[in-house]
DNA sequence: GTGAAAGCGCTAACAG
DNA sequence: CTGTTAGCGCTTTCAC
């Protein structure tokens, strides 16, 4: 119960605190003999060196941060996942910080982190994700990654200069368009997503660019932004088989909305993939779940998480970094897409 | 990027470092001008204080850990989120610690954090939910209970005398059970989850508790445990119908592993319910977004993060709480449940 | 209202 | 090999 300290052992050890220390750090050679005493005085004790004291000396927590905005829907688990695993092998424990969407609880986290004082942190959506970030989030920002490192994931502060690791959502948008109109789709829907976010963004222009390559485009009613989530999807897609001009084909932003979308295309009457295609992002769990089995593109999330913390790591120890690292994303194709109908 | 310090604040304002604490801690009247200088000072360096130094002093981190299983199993992130939502009101950061079921790991979280001297931690899954959990894992969670205070959340440590929340998941198991007889099932299968944990065998207890009430039981080859996954859910009910003696109704342990089995059955050809009745458990999201909807019990998991974060606040500042909080399942009938055939 | 000084628990020179 | 002695950056008496 009573806080033991490292004086506690050397007092019962008739050494020095620096003697403890050595042992404790094994940071210059120790008489074998007083080693084992102090080690068996220690494990007595069960003491355990309080790291905050340590890490006012040298400098650095052994803690790194993780924000971003909805542990709840399941590509970012995957992402979290890939991380830990990594960052625990270097070494580190993980703040993670769910920020729901809410700026301010971004920037109340932002500043809790910096008195915490750890030593990087990863930034997944949020104002990284936005169209345009207001100046003084972008600057907020910034002026934390002049004294922590930090590594944005899938996303961008523009002329921030950041580190970053992200898929190229862009070309894996454009592949999903790409096999549908291989299929034979020409009234192709784009379903959820923020439109304030460049994630949902970036996907609707590569699938308008693909499109127009093809004399096609998405036109403005065909074109149903929201949110991310599988209510959001049914939504959406309820809205375009009510429409005078269904398609054949939708794109979803992500597999929740996907899923959502699938389920209301059932619902509806319709079969997928004969009356309907559909296309989701991300290759979660989910995907291989359902039925149909969801075509998806998948990003390699697990990576995404894996290589943000390589890097964090890599800039916490001062060394070079390229500044990003691009994956490509992958088109896996299942069931619910099939040849466009008639 | 120079470290700046409460030093560096108070020599600049002409003022003495207790006075700058005083500000930034609201902790004794101060001049309003000198306060406000020395405030403009603080903003002008975007000086923010040193976390670790406090506590060092303050004996409190106003950190929080979760140690929990699976972040990529659906039911973990919801509780995640209930505690951080619950706990970022009442200015903790939350340590995740992920164990991929690994005891070994927990073991070294346990170590790490009590190294880091966070304030509190709640468990989930591992050892807690061993059957039998082998008397030195039990002993070193009671020995950081000791020190630091815990809450274990659905699961237990025989005579730990631990604070605990948790789903009643006896009683939740009972009400699927209940619910298939009510519907004339007699043949009813158990589908999933390890069997070496409490999770999985208190769900099998009940639901043979049930049965035998109505003179019926669980067959051996009807009892098919595995793991927690919605592969496992799909071999386990690929056995089960490929057997001489393929139930009527299944319940899983969890609604992955209902999905999964959900996909196998209709693979087969077999139409759910009209063919078999299946029951999942937690209410994940998934279980609105297939097809039919899974009939599950709810666990109300939010609640079960919320309520673990509020007892181990109450526990971090020494007022008198429950020893146990226990939360009532609900059984939330959707479509994979129906009459029993013929 | 404000300052001086003593730590919190540990590490890291610097002497022996 | 081992002990002494400064701090790390902050809070907190105790005086004034």
């Amino acid at each position: 119960m009573t806080p033991i300290t490292i004086y506690d052992i050397a007092k019962e050890a008739n050494v020095s605190v620096s003697t403890v220390s050595r042992v404790l750090n094994d940071t210059a050679p120790v008489r074998a003999s007083t080693r084992e005493k102090i080690m068996s005085i220690i494990a007595k004790h069960q003491f355990q060196p309080n790291a905050q004291a340590r890490s006012l000396i040298k400098k650095e927590t052994g803690t790194i941060a993780i924000i971003l905005p909805d542990i709840t829907n399941p590509f970012f688990p995957e992402v979290f996942w890939g991380a830990e695993n990594e960052a625990r092998g270097l070494g580190y424990t993980f703040f993670l910080c769910n920020t729901a969407g809410d700026y301010n609880r971004e920037s109340e986290y932002l500043s809790m982190l910096r008195e915490k004082r750890v030593d990087g942190i990863i930034f997944l959506g949020g104002r990284i994700n936005m169209q345009t970030c207001p100046d003084d989030m972008a600057q907020e920002l910034i002026d934390v990654g002049k004294r922590t490192p930090v590594v944005l994931v899938n996303g961008n502060i523009a002329k921030g200069g950041f580190h970053r690791v992200y898929t190229d959502e862009g070309a894996g948008a454009a592949l999903a368009a790409e096999h549908l109109l291989e299929l034979g789709h020409k009234d192709i829907a784009f379903v959820g997503g923020l439109k304030e976010l460049s994630t949902t963004m970036v996907k609707v222009r590569a699938v308008q660019k693909k499109l127009r390559e093809h004399g096609l485009e998405i036109p403005k009613d065909r074109l149903l932004l929201g949110s991310f989530s599988i209510d959001d999807g049914k939504r959406e897609m309820a809205k375009l088989l009510e429409s005078d001009n269904p398609p054949t084909a939708v794109i979803c932003v992500n597999d929740n909305t996907a899923i959502g979308a699938m389920k209301t295309t059932i619902e509806h009457g319709l079969s997928i993939p004969r009356d309907i295609s559909i296309v989701g992002f991300d290759d979660t769990p989910l995907a291989s779940a359902v039925i149909p089995e969801l075509t998806t593109v998948s990003q390699n999330t697990y990576q995404l998480g894996k290589l943000a913390v390589d890097k964090l790591h890599e800039l916490i120890n001062q060394r070079q970094v390229k500044k990003q690292t691009v994956l490509q994303p992958e088109l896996i194709i299942r069931q619910s897409t099939g040849p466009a109908p008639r």
